[in-house]
DNA sequence: ATTAATTACTACTTTAAGGTAGTATTAATC
DNA sequence: GATTAATACTACCTTAAAGTAGTAATTAAT
């Protein structure tokens, strides 16, 4: 019950980056020093991000990266989406088959109520809402 | 954010067994069977249920499964801890660290209240409460 | 005693996530 | 133009979860 570490990353990475929203280009050195996540690493998912239109890259030498659009219309859930790992509709907590709404699974009643919260929490974060929150990034 | 195949195979089996206390015992080719799963997989799963004290075994002919105690004073936290898949009080959504109360992450505010939920939800959901409820098994 | 049916044990294979290494490409600075 | 500092690409390695195979141990029925 945790999200994977790769959509955990890229979170953090973006709340980062809308924090620092005076610095116009940050790149991957600082990013992966200050978050303490493997360069290389950092580096492969930002290139997703960039891919899926969140990021927007500038190569070569003073480079780097920088959100593709306001903090506010950056989602949580729009990171999760391209990591598939936001929790779709007829997600099962038991992962028997997908829900028809009629054939209940064993704990089908009590998981309504924490999914929908979830869902609500991702759908309705921005990076605007979680940027600079909290000590920990 | 859902959980391991095997907690949920765990479940799924114990919730099964409950089902059917008529039985005194129940073996793993017919859990392997109604519950689509592995049957290879499935024992050494049930050995780990076995050695966790939650089901008792009878080897040899005849043998079988059966639950160690009322369905009612097996909760589904109770399964999840034996395959370190219960949600921890310090669990972090964004996987940074330990929580020390003082010290947030960017989604801590959110998170605590589905975090409760699922807690709740895993801690008094018996498999009396679950066993039966719903067609998908 | 033998057989058949069952769980337990040991060891291996497969798959996917997480992570790493090296090189190519790009662009500002000198 | 050469150098340097940055991202992008390709390919690989590592780790843990999931799944498989074969055999040993146990017990009831015959
Ligand atoms: S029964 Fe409930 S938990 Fe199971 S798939 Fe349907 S909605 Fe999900
Ligand atoms: S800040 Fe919140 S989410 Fe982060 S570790 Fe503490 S309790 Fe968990």
């Amino acid at each position: 019950m945790q999200l994977s570490n790769t959509s955990q990353y890229a979170i953090r990475m973006l709340a980062y980056m809308a924090d620092k929203k005076d610095s116009p280009l940050i790149n991957a050195t600082e990013l992966a020093k200050v978050l303490q996540i493997p360069y290389k690493f950092l580096t492969k998912i930002m290139t997703e991000l960039v891919k899926a239109d969140l990021v927007v890259s500038m190569r070569g030498r003073e480079g780097g990266y920088s959100l593709s659009k306001k903090a506010s219309d950056i989602k949580v859930d729009d990171i999760l989406n391209i990591f598939h790992d936001s929790i779709q509709e007829e997600q099962c907590v038991l992962g028997i088959g997908f829900c028809n709404g009629m054939c209940k699974c064993a704990l089908h009643d009590q998981w309504m109520e924490p999914k929908l919260l979830l869902q609500k929490m991702f759908r309705e974060s921005s990076l605007e809402d979680i940027a600079g929150k909290g000590c920990k990034i």
